[in-house]
RNA sequence: CGGGAUGUAGCGCAGUUGGUAGCGCGCCUGGUUUGGGACCAGGAUGUCGCAGGUUCAAAUCCUGUCAUUCCGACCA
């Protein structure tokens, strides 16, 4: 087998332009098109059943903890978007607004919403009067739009879907604990199901959420060393609260004001999937969220036998896994193609020879390993090898991590870095939003990624100014 | 939002000094093939992004506009 050979022509290789092989891997592999609207996307019936299984992984996760499902409605009056003062300056710039009912001009225009926190609010000061109705665990499926300049597929759309959980605690500590707890479960979610380890901590002042007294952020690597915020987990104190006058009874008999949290995923998810695993014959998908994770290739299907043999197979792995039986009358070098640029885990092949010898061959994605497998147990096997892929890309992905992951003391070092090496640079900070300032200014574009939740003490001074240094901070570029 | 590039069949592209639109792949039909993108024969497919303008005549020239893409700026 040539290795190297590349079989799938139309993919720009990643070394030679990576924004291009992205943009070649998500038409190809058919994920998504476009629309006659500016950074408008179409989800195609494969990029949506990702979604589909990303969605059913997090909302099991969840539910288990406790929360419930709600939907608001997508728009929000001006007035209300403007009840928080940081919340507003930091969204209606990119706010698409409704102006016209029918024929007629409204009296108020409408936000399209670009995220919830305002319509929640409004809802939970209606819900919650005392402690009894704490807390309010909730979450919505829903799209937003945000008027973005610049646009690409996934990684930043004028409208995404994702999910916004918004939650209401009696007390600081239970809604502090709830925003980390759902970093966690999205730092769980990222490397279970989409086979992404991650950075995880906390944003800076000048990166957290408008409106939000703490941000935390899940911060993936992709091939290319740059950054993609791949979730965030927000603790709002009773800020909201206060602009929205929620109020509830509390135990002491006094009234109060309940503390709020958000967190949220979006289909830049998948972006992070591609950006992550793909090489370049295409895609490559974690097993648990891939719409195909077993395709079966019957070889020479014409003859006596083959394909009634590989609906038996298919049949019996159906039961576990989401298996795809390619009985088209292409050629079974297309169909090889076709799979991989389309990033199917793991391909199984039977032909006249396998059933001879009561065998079929299985193929890794990841590896392309080809392994001559008893049809005996060919439900283990498969299962086995889909297990192999996750570890293999949770692997291949720490690894980038790791190489990619640089250190500096001196701001030399930091621009040298920043220069020469694509990936992230630890180095220490003295808590100055200046630095921050002039890190990007003098990098074009290096930004605080997060402080790690595992800081490490570097120096003791801040890598910019010299002053002494209050934390580690993670930098790089992002998406 | 600034700078560059691009928009012609599903995809990739050609189209000369303005003169009634072409190629490859794909698609459809029939046949031969089938373990890494098969072959032969035949066939179908166009609001030349959109709107104006110039002209006897516009894919081609002019103006505007929309979208895509790259680089910046902006952005949780």
């Amino acid at each position: 087998m040539a290795k190297e050979k590349k079989l799938v022509e139309q993919i720009t290789s990643m070394d030679e332009d990576f924004a291009q092989w992205y943009t070649d891997v998500v038409k190809k592999a058919e994920l998504m098109d476009y629309s006659s609207v500016k950074g408008c996307m179409i989800f195609r019936p494969y990029g949506y059943a990702i979604w589909e299984n990303i969605q059913k992984d997090l909302d099991a996760r969840f539910k288990k903890l406790g929360h419930e499902n709600v939907y608001m409605p997508m728009f929000i009056p001006e007035s209300l978007l403007q009840r928080e003062k940081d919340h507003v300056e930091g969204f209606a710039p990119e706010c698409a607004w409704v102006t016209m009912g029918g024929q007629n001009k409204l009296s108020e225009r409408l936000a399209i919403r670009p995220t919830s926190e305002t319509l929640f609010c409004e809802h939970f000061k209606n819900v919650i009067q005392s402690y009894r109705d704490l807390p309010k665990l909730y979450n919505q499926w829903c799209s937003v739009v945000r008027w973005e300049k610049t646009t690409r597929p996934f990684l930043r759309t004028s409208e995404f879907l994702w999910q916004e959980g918004h939650t209401m605690h009696e007390t600081k500590e239970e809604a502090e604990a709830e925003t980390l707890q759902m970093l966690k479960v999205y730092e769980d979610f990222y490397l279970e199901a989409l086979a992404i380890p991650a950075i995880t901590g906390q944003k800076t002042d000048k990166e957290k959420f408008a409106g939000a007294e703490a941000t935390y952020t899940i911060e993936p690597m992709m091939h290319n060393g740059v950054a993609l915020q791949g979730g965030t987990s927000h603790f709002f104190g009773d800020g909201f609260a206060k602009a929205f006058d929620i109020t509830y009874a509390a135990r002491d008999n006094t009234v109060k004001h309940p503390f709020q949290t958000s967190w949220g995923v979006s289909t830049r998810s998948i972006g992070a999937i591609i950006m992550t695993h793909g090489d370049n014959n295409g895609l490559i998908l974690p097993p648990a969220v891939a719409p195909i994770q077993v395709v079966i290739i019957p070889v020479a299907q014409h003859k006596e036998g083959v394909l009634d043999k590989a609906n038996e197979i298919k049949n019996r792995l159906a039961d576990t896994l989401r298996v795809k039986l390619d009985d088209s009358d292409q050629s079974t070098g297309w169909k090889f193609s076709q799979y991989e640029m389309k990033g199917v885990p793991v391909r199984l092949e039977i032909g006249p020879k396998d059933i001879e010898n009561n065998s079929c061959v299985l193929v890794s994605r990841v590896t392309r390993e080809k392994k001559f497998v008893s049809l005996d147990n060919v439900e283990g096997e498969v299962a086995a090898m889909l297990k192999q892929v996750h570890d293999e890309l949770v692997e291949r992905a720490r690894k980038n991590l790791e190489e990619k992951t640089h250190t500096a003391t001196t701001m030399e070092e930091f621009l040298d870095v920043a220069e020469n090496k694509p990936g992230y640079i630890k180095a220490m900070w003295c808590g100055d939003v200046a630095c921050e300032d002039a890190i990007k200014e003098k990098t074009g574009g290096v930004k605080s990624r997060c402080i790690p939740f595992n800081e490490e003490k570097l120096s003791d001074v801040c890598v910019c100014c010299g002053k002494p240094a209050k934390h580690m901070v993670v930098w790089g570029r992002q998406y």
